[in-house]
DNA sequence: TATTGTTATACTCTATAACTATA
DNA sequence: TATAGTTATAGAGTATAACAATA
């Protein structure tokens, strides 16, 4: 009986039991489908991610947008402009050097159909973790995320 | 009072509750930890990983480790040519076209080094959650690695 | 015909250095 | 002097396509 269980190819995986194996894993298994969901809406991860913090934090600075998602300055070029080339983000002089940022009309609709996709995709996984574990793993995560001061 | 607790400059994180985002958050704090600490040994946490999993199943070939870790086997060649060139890895031929791999003593002892290392690397961050909580988020993260299937 | 290992290559993401203009 | 934004570039990591040799 049990030989009908047996691998037929035992392989020993010591490193699946390590958390930051399992967190890797886990993170690339999300990102994937999150790339996935979001690519009916042409948008990768990042870009929705922007969308929805320049919405939450109208006027906001690209380098402030940096900061906080661990972006460096050289590489918010490139992601801002493809934004604002896409007519979903616009730029306003705040002084000579600092833009505010803000969505336009179809950026806003675009933050909501990208925050739905995130709401679906989140859901797929959700499901995996019961209510109150959920509140186990946010934690932490969050702890671990913070255990590290964030350079950008 | 509360004055002095405000936030001087308020910024919305709406996605900061999200449960991908603080993976991928987490995932990366504890990927730049292990990699500094296994910076020590000239070893990237790729390369640790396959001296662990080659010494836990010697004999094992090149392309079954890349279907275990997800890594194409294209990109496999150069990592284990590394290996093999830092005399870690040693190959035997099986058949015409399979090489078993295995550890030389030095790879061994890399091995063994680099077990340590994470050891020590994984304890600064086990410390953060509850023995019982621990055992909560490994489920979660187990149910949401393998709840896609993972191509390599 | 499917698999192992390989080469070459391209694309994305991230990092560094240097620079301009402004506060 | 420090900051916002920019440019150019280099380095990882990962992807595809094509191929030779073998099972």
């Amino acid at each position: 009986m049990t030989d009908m269980l047996r691998d037929p190819e035992p392989f020993a995986e010591p490193v699946a039991e390590r958390l930051g194996y399992l967190l890797r894993r886990a993170s690339l298994v999300m990102m994937a489908d999150l790339g996935a969901t979001l690519a009916a809406l042409e948008l990768r991860p990042v870009e929705a991610t922007l969308l929805i913090l320049i919405g939450a934090n109208p006027g906001c600075s690209q380098s402030e947008l940096g900061r906080r998602l661990a972006i460096k300055s050289a590489n918010m070029v490139p992601l801002i402009a493809g934004l604002v080339g896409k007519g979903l983000v616009e730029r306003s002089p705040i002084d000579g050097r600092s833009t505010a940022l803000g969505l336009t009309d179809s950026g806003a609709a675009m933050r909501d159909a990208a925050e739905a996709a995130m709401d679906a995709h989140e859901a797929r996984f959700a499901r995996l973790i019961t209510p109150s574990d959920r509140a186990v793993v946010a934690g932490a995560l969050q702890r671990i995320a913070n255990s590290h001061p964030f350079t950008g």
